[in-house]
RNA sequence: GGCGCGUUGGUGAAGCGGCUUAACACACCGCCCUCUCAAGGCGGCAUUCACGGGUUCGAAUCCCGUACGCGUCACCA
């Protein structure tokens, strides 16, 4: 049988982080069948919690991740349609409850709302356990309808069969009973007509065929009364894929009232939706082989259900600054200046070849918005603090740094190819020449032409950067502030 | 409180009764490479699998109990 799963997220806000895994598990579970189906529907019957452009969000953060639905409310499909809202209006569901009604599945209420909370408040209060023993079960339905028909306000409840267990099977936890006494009767149909999440969701699974239920375990005591219903209609039940939550720490799950980052909070903050998507793949998931980096497609190939674990994972971010670095690296050249070429400009207005930047930021970049702050040193030049030159490891101080800096002058006025090839050559020539370790030559040369104690690259890729003139500049720069204190020095 | 689920290092995790004196990865710490910083390479980092019993020749792996955590008990999804 075809597999067709569902993502039916609830246009409440943002697309967090733990909603987005499952909306990948429950692609890969469909895309795992090569004529597997992923459809998007909305779910939306709670017309309070309703937040403008919710929907959007989820459109354009799948889209970003790759998660190409095959039917949903943007595209259409042969169950639609995908928004929950616009199925109320046919009068789906409450015929649907109707119809269980009649197979005993479900009944009328008439208890007023009120009455409840304030004996749920009492037991409470009392720590004793509530359960709402509904009176109006023992209604007849002729009796309901006329109640109904006198104008009379009204719910469908579920009902529960006395005494007995329901037992379920899920994909990741395994075989789970419960005492049908510990489930309540819960509402089914609103007052206002609408379904609740709990039917909508059954109805809507069953009539668009899906096989594979992907959802968050938060979901996993209610499965029995789910159940419940299917079983009352005559379905099948569909194959439950439970996933365990992703955690902001110990005690709590991520969660935008905390504050925590969401898919699009972490593209701006530099992150690749390609890295996000995989970091979270195995956040509850490991594959098979000693193996961390995958696209989605082969996300696909290598996921299975059987290896998702059954405990909350914490977000780390900094494993996946590690991996969104991975990602960066992984990149051809070509691609990654294209896509840094942004961050480039941020910090660099001067001409040089954006390419070259790239390249010596690639290998230290693992987020996007890092790049404009190692680059400072390109645009801007100026006096620095000479005791830089004196580095124990490198062997150097502010002598040996004039030295070699006024030798590399007359190289490097010597040349008009500032290639990275021609300068290597030409700059590692002179160590030999000089009696000196390559460390006392271009140590003090990169400090000469950027006057920062640290930069991405060395003195090779950053001259070819700056060009010649402005090379030479520097340079001329750095060996007079280096006499003018050994003058200085002399003086005293 | 009832019910359900879970518990391997700071983090993600492998492990499914002997191959485990517990893989791999992040982080951390060393070393190497090296013109700085990175990247890369190499090595270190749980005598132990929440705790207590039991089963077994043998348990992180099976069973029971305890503790702790999470979820759920809405006219929210």
């Amino acid at each position: 049988m075809t597999i067709r799963t569902r993502f039916a997220p609830s246009p409440t806000g943002y697309m967090h982080i733990g909603n987005l895994r499952t909306a990948l598990y429950a692609y890969l579970v469909a895309k795992k069948d090569p004529e597997g189906v992923f459809l998007l529907r909305i779910e939306d019957t709670d017309q309070g919690r309703l937040v403008e452009g919710a929907t959007d969000i989820i459109y354009d953060t799948m889209k970003s991740c790759g998660l190409k639905h095959d039917e949903g409310p943007d595209i259409g499909g042969d169950y639609g349609p995908y928004v929950q809202s616009e199925r109320v209006k046919s009068g789906l569901y409450l015929d649907y409850a109707k119809r269980l009604i009649k197979r005993g599945g479900a009944h009328y209420c008439f208890c007023d709302q009120k009455v409840i909370d304030a004996q749920r408040e009492e037991l409470a209060g009392k720590n004793e356990s509530f359960k709402y023993v509904d009176p109006c079960r023992m209604l007849s339905v002729d009796e309901a309808e006329k109640r109904i028909a006198g104008g009379e306000k009204f719910v469908i409840r579920q009902s529960i069969p006395e005494g007995g267990t329901t037992s379920f099977n899920d994909e990741v936890f395994g075989t789970i009973t419960v005492d049908n006494d510990t489930l309540d009767e819960q509402i089914l149909i609103k007052s206002d007509g609408y379904p609740t999440y709990n039917f909508a969701n059954v109805i809507d699974d069953h009539l668009m065929r899906i096989t594979d239920v992907v959802r968050g375990m938060e979901y996993l005591s209610s499965t029995p009364k789910y159940n419940l219903i299917y079983d009352a209609f005559g379905w099948d039940i569909p194959r439950y894929i439970h996933c365990p939550p992703v955690m902001k720490d110990e005690h709590n799950k991520l969660s935008k009232r905390n504050g925590d980052a969401s898919f699009q909070d972490l593209v701006a903050k530099g992150y690749l939706p390609e890295a996000i998507l995989n970091y979270i793949a195995l956040l509850g998931w490991a594959p098979s082989e000693d193996r961390e980096i995958y696209t989605l497609d082969e996300l696909v190939q290598a996921f299975d259900v059987k290896r998702i674990g059954t405990n909350g994972a914490i977000f780390d971010p900094e494993k996946l600054t590690w991996l969104n670095g991975m990602w960066l690296r992984g990149m051809d050249l070509d691609s990654y200046t294209a896509l840094v070429t942004p961050y480039i400009d941020q910090a660099v207005k001067g001409d040089f070849d954006r390419r070259k930047i790239a390249a010596i930021v690639q290998p230290r970049a693992n987020t996007l918005c890092e790049i404009p702050g190692m680059l400072g040193f390109l645009d801007t030049f100026g006096a620095y603090d000479t005791s830089l030159y004196v580095h124990k490891k490198m062997k150097t101080n502010q002598e040996v740094a004039l030295e070699s800096l006024k030798a590399a002058y007359t190289v490097l006025e010597n040349t008009d190819d500032y290639s990275e090839e021609n300068l290597h050559t030409l700059l590692l020539e002179l160590p030999k020449k000089l009696g000196k370790k390559n460390g006392q030559v271009l140590f003090p040369l990169r400090l000469a032409i950027t006057g920062m104690q640290t930069t991405p690259g060395g003195a090779i890729e950053i001259a070819s950067i700056l060009g010649k003139e402005e090379t030479l500049r520097r340079l001329a720069f750095s060996i007079s502030l280096l006499e003018e204190e050994n003058g200085t020095a002399h003086d005293n």
